[in-house]
DNA sequence: TGGTTGACGGTGG
DNA sequence: TCCACCGCCAACC
């Protein structure tokens, strides 16, 4: 098993906060890293969510709907082509080595700002 | 217990 | 537009 948490009942719910975010994007939709973890509870721990990704063992979390800041592909298992044909073929557009429409296939984050 | 790593984010040059 | 530096957070050794 990958249960090799090391805090046992501290953050480790964490890591399963953003596993459940990312299953949560819906197909031809992308999320940032940040807003991952914006939805996880940690708008900060961006490079946190990145290490629970890497250990992403889970087939049900679409670990390559989740990129990196301003529609670039950011890191993956290996080749970042593969992430691509895969967004690609949920309908997410390229533009290079940037999704053409980042900010229609971005997941909505509601924003602490953005207060009425 | 403490230090290093890493699929990042944002700003500056 | 691209590269480099610094900052933040959780997991691993």
């Amino acid at each position: 098993m990958t249960t090799k948490r090391r805090s046992p009942g501290i953050p480790a719910e964490f890591a399963r906060r953003v596993l459940t975010v990312v299953r949560r994007i819906p197909r031809g939709r992308v999320a940032t890293y940040g807003d991952v973890a914006a939805l996880a509870g940690r708008p900060r721990a961006s490079r946190a969510v990145g290490n629970i990704m890497r250990n992403c063992a889970a087939p049900d979390v679409p670990c390559h709907r989740v990129i990196a800041a301003g529609g670039r592909l950011g890191g993956y298992g290996g080749q970042e082509i593969t992430k691509r044909s895969m967004l690609a073929q949920e309908g997410v557009l390229f533009h290079g080595r940037r999704i053409a429409d980042f900010r229609t296939v971005r997941v909505k984050v509601p924003s602490r700002r953005s207060r009425s």
